[in-house]
DNA sequence: TAGTCATTTCAGAAATTTCTGAAATGTAAG
DNA sequence: CTTACATTTCAGAAATTTCTGAAATGACTA
């Protein structure tokens, strides 16, 4: 499969943002092209339109899934494996951001408690700064936790309103009355 | 300078952690020692606590100098550099953010725009695509621009509240007129 | 200005990650 | 069961990143 220079410019350059990204070059530009491919795609074609070895295709296709970056398809009378990524882009939005959390927030979150679990260290600033830190983390975790559960529709909404947010917040720490009665 | 159990386990963690998030391990672990550290410490002084090289030492801080992510400090009498991590864990957490943000997606707005300025492709559905993550990106982007600006008090407050934002948005797609009110 | 110490630079070494080709494994059809 | 693919695994090759020691640079002071 030729590439258009659209697709090839595209795929290139999410090859290049790979490493940025903690992926790999290859990974980048195999969820790159099947992100603009309207049609799900085969390994042998990946293969071909990004010119790698077959073996890479495999290891690229094997880390988007374990990121549940992709979604297998399978076409009838025939029995190879076709990928494709959600057509809803806050779908793969979603999944980004809790595959991200997974791997670089959750296990840090998980130290600090086992450290604060170890009991005083006889070190204040350092033990001081691991609940500061882990705090932090909480809130920030639990404020993501209530996005989560937002429909798409009302996340957006809540996104334009942008910093009018700010102000139902009063300076001296209360909230508008509305808020407090709902729900 | 030995470091107490607590601080050498942070560190490592730290130093573990480092390539999920697009750092490399000494880097992470110079972090974390300062993070931890009450003082300022100099280049000699983490170079000894970590057992890396001193050239070692100085590209590391060159690096989290260039994450604006430490801050030089100057003992009278003494003309050696010394490092620190800022006090406040929200002011970290911004700079943290603003940088990623310009590191992993300002380059692919750009390019995406780029990619629109080059005019029909003769691909539809990959225009379309590119037009669509563009937009999804401005969105965050703007979204992101505008929490930007809010003191950490408002910030923590938005944040402390949680779903109970949502409760703002009607489902018909209004707000509540005291949003539309305000500002 | 010469001497001392702090820091940076940089070429090559070491470590790690990525990629390939070949072999192994899996799987459906005849 | 055998054949015909499709996919995965994996050991080593290739590429890239990280790290080191030595030399260069910078900057203060006596």
């Amino acid at each position: 499969m030729a590439l258009t220079p659209l697709q090839q410019e595209f795929v290139l350059h999410f090859g290049e943002m790979g490493s940025r990204w903690g992926i790999n070059r290859t990974v980048g530009q195999i969820y790159a092209l099947l992100f603009i491919s309207s049609e799900p795609l085969n390994a042998e074609t990946i293969t071909d339109a990004l010119a790698i070895s077959r073996s890479n295709t495999s290891m690229g296709l094997k880390e988007l899934q374990s990121w549940n970056l992709v979604r297998l398809k399978h076409v009838p009378g025939d029995r190879r494996d076709y990928f494709t990524t959600p057509d809803d882009l806050w779908e793969i939005v979603r999944t980004l951001v809790s595959e991200r959390k997974k791997r670089e927030i959750d296990p840090t979150l998980t130290k600090l408690r086992e450290l604060e679990m170890q009991g005083p260290a006889g070190d204040d600033y350092a033990e001081a700064r691991v609940a500061e830190l882990r705090e932090l983390i909480e809130m920030m975790t639990g404020f993501y936790a209530e996005m989560e559960k937002l429909e798409t529709e009302r996340l957006v909404k809540l996104m334009t309103l942008g910093s009018r947010i700010a102000g139902l917040i009063d300076k001296t720490g209360g909230m508008f009355p509305v808020l407090t009665k709902r729900k």
